[in-house]
RNA sequence: GGAAAGGUGGCCGAGAGGCCGAAGGCGCUGGUUUGCUAAACCAGUAACUGGGGUAACCUGGUUCGAGGGUUCGAAUCCCUCCCUUUCCGCCA
């Protein structure tokens, strides 16, 4: 056992109260997903009837039992025989009260196990569907390019360029992991630096979190814990999680905090590298960088008000979206329907960018909000104008996945001799370089 | 990793078994005064949760790092854990 995920009471995943006014009404959206996410809410209902009956027969006992103790202290000083006789009393009450105690948390303890496991219900305008088949596209931006080659997947280009390598990432580390070389790696880098330089510019604040955070900041965001096999975590008593996501220690900052008005909406991005087990991916994308292990994305994280996260979601998509058109990258923006969408999130646009090598859209960017799944889970708040706390919206989306940009450059921008051209945007980034040829390694080793 | 000192409201800080959700101060909000500002003075200022009311509001319970124990009764005593600060060691 890892023990209790949070040591203050419960915290309902879903609003418990809406749960109960509203079992069908919920039950319903959650159906949306499909049959098993509603199902968990039928033992919910018994539970939260009885830890009602057990809340309101205690609060009775509760004060009864101050009462009594009172008065145990005001006798003792005056008739001690009196006094005795009270504490008798005074001391059944407190025995009640232990039992009744016990049983509340068990009670609570089995309905937060039980809604921790229950996805975010999807938004109305989110499309019904059962995979990726079933999303719907929004829009659409540039072309894509003409060849008058037969263009070639990114890892035949990267391996014959000798500037991404597997078989000795591979003799490292095994299977989905890369090695870049070169001009490839500063690839990378260059590309982090450009994505974190235009979102800070359009008032993002860069933030360099932790790789490695604990269960209860795993659970916060929801990769805990449904998705336990997901994650690579330390080993010891305490084990801590490898970051599948910058989403999950930005999400996570403001945990147990109320924000001030003032600061709102809050704009977060991160430049980290992400890790994932890629459990039940066996035999998908084996090739090239697309599902790595390990790989880098530079994350947009929002707090924002109810009332302002749809539009909030909206602009973030454009922020995503922003980087891609300054590298020429043509690309699609499309709404995940109902069962292609992850487990915090009530309405996700995916941005897809057109891989020539494989003649295919592919995911770079996963734009989500998650309304208040996230903030209930960590408690997240703000003070409105009256003064109450009230909690947030977390948004968070990628800025985007800077892997598969190294992926989209090399397969979008790839000449007949193999050779790659450096988007103008990132040339500056390059240390001038325009193209990537084969051979500069100044003091390694070609293959 | 070793040693020591600590964790109390938005912040600082007192409290050392019942009269303590907690003195005092700062901050914040409202008011009085004031040519304006400042100052002064008065008042109000935590969260969670249950019930009542259209509502302003009224009312019960919980919360002094977390968990457990002692006790009729714990911020206060005992145990375990976590965190922070300082010093030492080790390192990037």
């Amino acid at each position: 056992m890892l023990g209790p995920l949070f040591p203050r009471g419960v915290r309902p995943m879903l609003d418990l109260k809406a749960v109960v006014q509203d079992p069908e009404g919920f039950e319903r959206r959650l159906a949306r997903r499909g049959p098993e996410a509603a199902a968990l809410l039928q033992p919910v209902k018994t539970l939260a009837a009885e830890r009602r009956a057990l809340n309101v027969a205690l609060e009775e006992l509760k004060k009864r039992q101050s009462e009594a103790n009172a008065r145990v202290g005001q006798l003792m000083r005056t008739d001690k025989a009196a006094g005795e006789k009270a504490r008798g009393e005074a001391r059944a009450l407190g025995d009640e009260v232990k039992e009744k105690e016990r049983r509340l948390g068990e009670v609570e303890g089995e309905i937060e196990k039980l809604l921790l496991f229950v996805p975010n219900p999807p938004q109305d305008a989110v499309p019904d569907g059962r995979d990726e088949k079933d999303n719907r596209e929004v829009t659409r931006w540039g072309a894509a390019p003409r060849f008058d080659f037969a263009p070639r997947p990114h890892w035949e280009l990267g391996e014959a360029l000798g500037v991404l390598e597997w078989q000795q990432a591979a003799k490292l580390s095994g299977s989905r992991f890369t090695i870049y070389k070169g001009a490839a790696a500063r690839l990378e880098r260059a590309i982090a630096a450009f994505f974190l330089d235009v979102h800070t510019s359009r008032g993002y604040t860069e933030i360099l979190p932790p790789y490695l955070v604990s269960r209860e900041t795993m659970t916060g965001t929801g990769q805990l814990p449904k998705f336990e096999e997901d994650a690579f975590r330390t080993t010891g008593e305490d084990p801590l999680y490898l970051i599948p996501t910058a989403e999950v220690p930005l999400t996570n900052m403001h945990r147990d905090e109320i924000l001030e008005a003032r600061h709102l909406p809050v704009h977060y991005c991160a430049w980290t590298p992400c890790f994932r087990a890629e459990a039940g991916a066996a035999g998908k994308d084996t090739r090239g960088l697309i599902r790595q292990h390990q790989f880098h994305k530079v994350e947009l994280v929002k707090l924002a008000r109810p009332e302002e996260s749809e539009a909030e979601h909206q602009r973030m998509v454009d922020d995503a979206c922003e980087v891609l058109r300054r590298l020429g990258l043509h690309h699609r923006v499309v709404l995940l329907c109902t069962g292609d969408m992850g487990f915090a999130s009530a309405k996700t646009y995916d941005i897809e960018v057109w891989m020539p090598g494989q003649e295919t859209f592919r995911e770079i960017s996963s734009v989500s909000n998650c309304e208040d799944f996230q903030a209930r889970r960590i408690r997240v708040r703000y003070r409105d104008e009256k003064g109450k706390p009230r909690l947030l919206h977390t948004l968070n989306g990628s800025g985007v996945a800077v892997g598969r940009t190294v992926v989209a450059i090399f397969e979008n921008f790839q000449e007949a001799n193999g050779t790659i051209r450096i988007p103008p945007a990132l040339q500056p980034y390059m240390g001038g370089l325009a193209r990537i040829e084969k051979g500069d390694f100044p003091r390694g080793v070609e293959r």
